[in-house]
RNA sequence: UGGGGCGUAGCCAAGUGGUAAGGCACCGGGUUUUGGUCCCGGCAUCCGGAGGUUCGAAUCCUCCCGCCCCAGCCA
């Protein structure tokens, strides 16, 4: 695993400009962040922009970033979303080195720092259950009232929390606190609970403990304990910094550690909220968190998304402190820009229509050589078998062609790619009426796709020899949610996904070469998109899921005709 | 409502007192053996609004409006 080349130099955003002050006038020596998951839950494209803005501001300052589980809620959290994640932050490019970091490794300390605090007087050990905590916290307007807890004398204090520590109390009887003021216009700083009991087996540290450090406590305290000098979160937290700066300040910690906050990704089309993709997968409503219409980036790798293409959206968005909701279209602009560099092309017909070339031999195979990447010549060419027999996209021929239809139609001449022109001489039809055949001719002296005479077809299309062509499943995919904004109306997000964003067909050919492409190529299906194989693959029987089509503008100006005739 | 933030094009986003970058999307045109790619051109007289300071304001001041976050022993 290596870190990824060097890209142009970042823009400089608000974050990396403080970063680049501090540095510059000598408030930090080495540059370290760190990206912090909870284990809960899977990564998704939203976690990708915190991934790419942590470690790309320590590659850029020549520091480190580390990757730190933030596991202080042992009910929530487990081993399975830990290896995920790692995996994703690899994929995705990215490498922690040895700075693989949990909170839990620090819970000794933290509990160290929980007693010296209550030594302080800065902290207690409450016994109100939760809702009365809730109700003593006050409102936004009214301040809270102080707990009658609040003055324990702190040997008390401190043997209580020994206590909960010892697992003496069930779950909720009794909380530590922070004693730093109830009146607070900030609801943060009215007295907020920093220890709580939960005899809960952790990922981790087991039945180790059974008293767990609230976020507030243990995230600053673990910067502090890593050396973290930028600590990057979202926007939500602004409102926590004071805590974070009074518990900083308030315990005897090895390093001063600062806080910066930053507008989430939001996308159009779809949500970024781990909460409802959880639902989405128990409801069934996807097939699974790496369901290739999610946004999580299990499922964006299974749809063929390349990580590079997902770096170059995150440091197109940039980052800033506005509330946004970036158009999907701009992801699909960065996966397309990083494809059409790299994917091979290859042919696929995905709903079939056969053409007999009468005047062609019976039996007889040309290998034709087509290019893999007209925008790479380096990449080459290779051989698909060419035979009297074919498949052409049905979408590919129109009886009665509509005006700006270039396609094949009767008597038309059109190109196949990298073989020979066609003209269609006879439409075959079946009782129904439903085309079943085309027959045409091919001219022998435009082999290989160009006319000695300097002709030029309106169109060319992809094409399979049918003896040769390979029967494979493929699933287009489209957009998880019809509505740009899920949601924003309010009514059932659930009710909203959009029951055609998978279709799958079953009757689909592809070339030979296709017949065992390993999973992870994305390929380009001429005409048509990107497509890469699926784990459900089998040898002899692939799937293939779309990743993209390729911008269409046939199927632009048809739209266009049929809303005007429409409307 | 108290506190914390944010408002620059349809969507992101630069801009830090000297006269509105860039990208996406969209609309034209050219090239093309992918209706793809690529190339060229168009797209904010105006920066949430109103006043004010200044030779000069998106940038400074005042007031107003709108949107987001916070009342978990979640993160």
């Amino acid at each position: 695993m290596s870190t990824p080349t060097p890209e142009p130099p970042e823009r400089g955003d608000f974050i990396r400009e403080i970063v680049a002050a501090d540095v510059r006038e000598g408030r930090v020596g080495e540059v370290v962040t760190r990206f912090p998951p909870e284990p809960n839950g899977y990564l998704h494209i939203g976690h990708a922009k915190s991934i790419c803005l942590n470690f790309g501001v320590a590659r850029e300052f020549g520091g480190r970033c580390h990757l730190r589980f933030d596991d202080t809620n042992p009910i929530k959290e487990e081993q399975e979303y830990i290896d995920a994640i790692e995996a994703d932050v690899r994929w995705l490019g990215f490498d922690w080195g040895e700075h693989l970091y949990f909170a839990s490794d620090y819970f000794e300390q933290l509990y160290e720092w929980a007693v010296h605090l209550i030594e302080a007087g800065k902290a207690y050990v409450d016994d109100l259950s939760a809702d009365e905590i809730r109700a003593h916290r006050g409102t936004f307007t009214e301040p809270g009232r102080e707990s009658p807890w609040r003055d324990r004398p702190v040997e008390e204090n401190l043997d209580l929390f020994a206590r909960m520590r010892a697992g003496e109390f069930p779950d909720g009887a009794r909380v530590l606190r922070a004693r730093i003021d109830m009146a607070a216009p900030n609801i943060n700083l009215r007295d907020p609970v920093l220890y709580r009991i939960l005899h809960a087996e952790h990922p981790r540290t087991g039945d180790a403990w059974c008293v767990y450090p609230t976020y507030d406590f243990a995230h600053g305290q673990s910067d502090a304990i890593e050396g973290i000098t930028h600590s990057l979160c979202t926007l939500e937290f602004e409102d926590h910094r004071p805590l974070y700066d009074w518990l900083i300040e308030n315990l005897p910690v090895p390093s001063r550690p600062r806080q910066y906050e930053f507008a989430r990704l939001n996308l159009t089309h779809t949500v970024v909220s781990k909460r409802v993709l959880m639902r989405l997968v128990d409801r069934g409503l996807v097939h699974g968190w790496d369901d290739p219409r999610m946004p999580t980036m299990s499922a964006l790798r299974r749809r063929g998304f390349p990580a590079e293409g997902i770096r170059d959206f995150a440091r197109l968005v940039g980052v800033a402190k506005a509330d946004n909701t970036v158009e999907v279209e701009m992801l699909e602009h960065c996966v397309r820009t990083v494809l059409n560099r790299t994917a091979p092309r290859r042919f696929g017909v995905l709903d079939p229509l056969r053409v007999v070339l009468t005047d062609y031999p019976e039996g007889k195979v040309e290998e034709m050589d087509v290019p893999n990447n007209p925008e790479d010549p380096q990449a080459g060419t290779r051989k698909v078998p060419f035979s009297r027999e074919l498949w052409i996209e049905r979408a590919d021929f129109m009886e009665e062609p509509v005006c700006k239809f270039f396609r094949l139609a009767p008597g038309r001449e059109v190109r196949l790619r990298s073989a020979y022109f066609i003209t269609c001489r006879e439409v075959v039809k079946d009782r129904e009426g439903r085309i079943v055949e085309l027959r045409c001719t091919h001219d022998p002296a435009t082999r290989g796709g160009d006319a000695p005479d300097g002709r030029r077809p309106k169109a060319t299309l992809h094409w399979l020899s049918a003896a040769h062509a390979v029967p494979a499943e493929v699933r287009l995919y489209g957009h998880l949610f019809a509505d740009p904004y899920p949601g924003a109306d309010g009514g059932d997000i659930f009710a909203s996904v959009d029951p055609e964003s998978e279709k799958v067909l079953s009757g689909a050919l592809v070339e030979p070469s296709l017949a065992e492409l390993p999973v992870g190529e994305t390929v380009q299906f001429e005409r048509l998109g990107y497509f890469c194989p699926d784990p459900d693959s089998v040898p002899g029987a692939p799937v293939f899921n779309r990743t993209l089509t390729l911008k269409d503008t046939w199927a632009k100006l048809q739209q266009r005709s049929r809303q005007a005739q429409g409307a």
